[in-house]
DNA sequence: CTCGTACTCAACTGAAAGGTTGAATACGGA
DNA sequence: TCCGTATTCAACCTTTCAGTTGAGTACGAG
């Protein structure tokens, strides 16, 4: 099962920094320090973060001397948004049913 | 801001009971009962979850009686695709500017 | 072979999450 | 009005999480 994957997905968006992050890695790569750089929590916080959006599979990450380079895996979204359109398709259908409904019930009422 | 909405529905969204309540709920209403039937835990804890779905904005409900029925607010999974297909389609078309710019790279040696 | 840079690891802290049980509360039915 | 059903509230426990600081590691430059 990739549930396990999914929640780590949804836990790692579910931090403000980190999908902040995820916004600045879609503009380009960049280093940890270029990252943490405009927050206000220490580096180690935020190359924990970094590690988080890895685990879940959204960042990887290269190698430039003593740099660490993350770059955003788009791939992965794929897989929130699989799991997020199967619901709503289901409930807009059956919402569509129910007004399908509602229209019989009207029609029958104003043939009757 | 709703950052912080979205940071609620993705917290909400990572644990796997509360997704599966969701799944549920996307084939029709039901009444925390109901929804607390298939699980181990305690109805008390599938009442805290329901909360939680409900503070994100993704359940609503009624009121039968003694019974609540939760109802699928499926218009919040908008806000989500929103901001995934936002960092997506900004990491594809970076994406794809590379590709093109490697092209024209190839183009420049084969005509020199 | 040092030295500074870029980062990670380890240990700790406080707050929040998810679970429990037991006691309220809200309502319809007899 | 009293009872059972459906659900929530409250207090508590344990684990996880986001943050800290301090020490360690990996690498290139000089």
């Amino acid at each position: 099962m990739d549930g396990d994957r999914l929640s780590r997905v949804f836990a790692a968006l579910a931090d403000p920094t980190r999908r902040d992050i995820v916004a600045r890695l879609s503009a380009g790569d960049a280093t940890v320090g270029e990252l943490a750089e405009p927050y206000q929590v220490s580096l180690q916080a935020v190359s924990k973060h970094i590690r988080v959006l890895e685990d879940a599979g959204l960042v990887t990450r290269g190698r430039d001397a003593q740099r660490r380079p993350c770059h955003l895996e788009a791939e992965v979204f794929d897989l929130m948004t699989g799991w997020i359109e199967r619901y709503r398709r289901q409930a807009e259908e059956r919402f569509s049913r129910l007004d399908a409904v509602l229209k019989d019930l009207d029609n029958e009422e104003g043939a009757a």
